[in-house]
DNA sequence: TCACGAATAT
DNA sequence: CATATTCGTG
């Protein structure tokens, strides 16, 4: 449950730190119950023939501790790639589908943690924020960070939409990787993965316009390129700062939350939201095919690599 | 110099 | 396919 919140903040970046946000109403340490405390009467559990071992020490809680903790940092480093064979790596990938498959909506979009290029992010208008978190970088170890490759971000069904959210939300206009990618504010993303996903994305967009309709099917398919009716439905104009920063709490006029889309299995079913404000009639979310073997959906389930750990969201 | 985005490359 | 990277352009 959790455990992904934000031990990853190597840099948290044009975020804020999110563990405010984790914190607030939460349980007070005392209201929580010991980690070393017994939940079960021996009594009673002797009688369900429960395991004798209930009663953990301290240290027990924190060597697990520990562990959790190892396993979220996993990532980091090329070693990934060393220990690759790891069960690290399995082992959190396979939790990720269970929790994902759920129902679990928002809260996790995250990607991994190590990060190249981000070191400049500060840009026009912003001043304060970067700077103070920036420096983190838990494991200074490795270099690190730059220079090292990150693994190939896998747009999981939660980071897809908020992708949607956000490009909705803005004009067509606005819609750039760059604002595109701060108003997401999902740790880690750089403006290359949102480029390269919107690259696909108004493909997608454009292939559905033009209407599936073959109508005088062979010749002059190119022939309609009209459709030229854009305008953007919503009036992008506020929230758009876009330059630095605006770290995002206050504005994010969408709900952040709706959970619970129907859309996780079906074929060739229902749709994701789209873009208001893409083009006159905008296609809809684009998925692909049916078929939930490996592949990934636009609209639903991706199985995919690893799933990135969470934070973000107002 | 930076960010877009189409074209290419993995 | 899905992503990443390159590269010409404004």
């Amino acid at each position: 449950m959790g455990e992904e919140v934000s031990l990853t903040d190597y840099e948290s970046s044009g975020g804020n730190d999110d563990r405010l946000l984790w914190e607030v109403g939460l349980p007070d340490v005392d209201d929580l119950t010991p980690l070393n405390m017994q939940l079960i009467p021996s009594e009673l559990a002797s009688a369900f023939r429960i395991s004798p071992e209930m009663s953990k020490t301290m240290t027990d809680v924190n060597r697990a501790s520990q562990n959790t903790f190892s396993s979220l940092q996993r990532w980091h480093s090329q070693d990934m790639a060393s220990m690759n064979n790891s069960n690290f790596k399995t082992f959190s990938y396979e939790r990720s589908r269970e929790e994902t498959v759920t129902e679990r909506d928002e809260t996790d979009l995250i990607r991994e943690g190590s990060d190249p290029r981000k070191l400049r992010r500060v840009e026009s208008g912003g001043t304060e924020e970067a700077d103070s978190s920036l420096c983190n970088e838990n494991f200074a170890d490795d270099s690190s960070a730059k220079t090292l490759k990150r693994p190939r971000l896998v747009w999981t069904p939660q980071l897809h939409k908020r992708f949607i959210e956000v490009v909705a939300h803005l004009g067509i206009k606005g819609a750039v990787p760059k604002t595109i990618m701060q108003l997401m504010n999902v740790e880690g993303l750089t403006r290359e993965n949102v480029a390269s996903h919107l690259q696909k994305y108004r493909l997608y967009t454009k292939r559905m316009q033009p209407n599936e309709g073959p109508s005088s099917s062979d010749h002059l398919l190119t022939s309609t390129p009209a459709t030229e009716s854009m305008r953007e439905s919503s009036e992008s104009g506020h929230l758009r700062n876009t330059n630095g920063h605006m770290a995002m709490p206050t504005l994010m006029p969408y709900q952040p939350q709706m959970v619970a889309m129907p859309m996780m299995g079906m074929p060739n079913g229902g749709h994701v939201g789209m873009p208001v404000g893409y083009g006159g009639g905008p296609p809809l979310g684009f998925h692909h095919h049916y078929n939930m073997v490996q592949q990934r959906d636009w609209s639903g389930n991706n199985f995919g690599y690893y799933h990135p750990v969470a934070s973000n969201d107002k």
